[in-house]
DNA sequence: AGCAGGGCTTGATAAAAATCAAGAGGACCG
DNA sequence: CGGTCCTCTTGATTTTTATCAAGCCCTGCT
């Protein structure tokens, strides 16, 4: 199954600057599959055959070791994942599966970096891509040493709720145990940030959270440009 | 104070198949200077005006909030630091100081980012470095979400001592405080660290570490090529 | 309806890490 | 030489986080 169609993709920073008969090129390359929900895509240590591209659903990207095991991101539509693994032409460090039904584009590696060769916007892109992404992970990494369990929280529900409209009202977009993994907590610690965060004015109702004192919020995880990932990449 | 001639900058692989004219180029605007320990180079939050490299001396990058403070990385000759915000011409996240005595390479980003759009080798390098880059934030960050500050501190040991001839001894190449620092923890944790230790052959002698049963500590921390860093970057 | 299982919460306890405090040993300096 | 500062270590204590256990509620299924 191949797709050429799918202007969602061609308007990804990405490939927006692409030349058209590149950007066909690749498509013609390319997979467009479907997936049920909880299936295992990539393993970490594989070799990265392919750039992934989330057109529909959601992926989890995660990692295991010794017994462990914790979520590094979500990937929504549309947006891609593991890049530097393709350009660098190695193994992924990071597993990946599907959490809901998901529709994923799938473009050899060879193809991209042939791509990467022969289109300088191309080239541009994939410069601007990975430079953004360092620099969100970098974040993370700041939030994870500079923060608390319950901080990192207060901090995310902020993010969310300016891109959910800044309403103070916030609708998780995912379950709550994939949201203690990705903060790095247990879910009962989770459970137990979410109640240190009430005398903030932080109520919760299953996956509604509403913030009645923005201000206050504010004021115990101190958010910050330099930590907090601005949600949209470009 | 300007340096056409440093044969150890243009070995970089950032810079190594560059096109001699755009080297020289980029070298006519770039200064060399000599720094004094502990001078405060940049600030995070600050625009990126330069590509930074470590010539000679050593350089800590590390970032503040909220009375915390934490190191995210050593930067020692010769490496270049901060090439992310440089080419997204955005704010640095890290600050970074001299720890020693230091002489440093400093490229305007006009500069790079123009010599980026002029020379297709250079756009490549500049690609391949901020991909290990990302990797590298990518195993740091995995680290410390799926080991314990002593198991970092015995996989940290571990590629120390392949990095230093694999002979069981292993000579700290920075103190205490930064180590602890780096590995996101406190330096009384560290030493508790260094006597957990003990019963996995590992004695400490001021900043020369012995390894004697380099498996048990494998058994240990169970090193892995998904999570150790290779190369220090950035 | 009745039951099983999963998601989530809460309490009790244990483990890990941070903080506070004190002191040993070295380097540097007047 | 004595004093001071700094690094590092060790002990005691507190805080934070994880683990273990139990129970609630909702969903899905038979």
């Amino acid at each position: 199954m191949r797709a050429n169609d799918l202007p969602e993709v061609r308007a990804l920073p990405l490939f927006r600057s692409m030349e058209p008969e590149n950007f066909s090129e690749l498509m013609n390359a390319a997979y467009l599959q479907r997936f049920p929900r909880q299936v295992d895509l990539i393993f970490e240590g594989e070799p990265a055959d392919f750039l992934y591209i989330v057109v529909e659903g959601c992926v989890e990207l995660f990692s295991r070791h010794a017994a462990r095991e914790t979520t590094l991101a979500m990937v929504r539509p549309v947006r891609s994942f593991i890049l530097a693994a393709v350009i660098r032409d190695a193994v992924y460090l990071m597993s990946a599966r599907t959490t809901e039904v998901s529709r994923l584009l799938m473009i050899p590696s060879e193809n991209i970096r042939a791509a990467f060769e022969k289109d300088a916007a191309f080239a541009r892109a994939i410069v601007t891509e990975l430079a953004v992404g360092f620099r969100t992970m970098v974040k993370e990494y700041k939030a994870l040493k500079l923060r608390s369990g319950t901080e990192r929280l207060a901090a995310r529900l902020l993010i969310q709720n300016d891109a959910q409209g800044a309403t103070g009202r916030v609708v998780l977009p995912y379950d709550k145990k994939t949201l203690a993994s990705l903060l790095g907590m247990t879910p009962e610690n989770l459970s137990r940030s979410f109640a240190a965060l009430k005398k903030y004015g932080v109520g919760v109702d299953g996956n509604t959270i509403d913030i009645t004192d923005i201000e206050a919020v504010k004021r115990f995880c101190r958010p910050s440009v330099l930590i907090d990932v601005d949600e949209d990449i470009f």
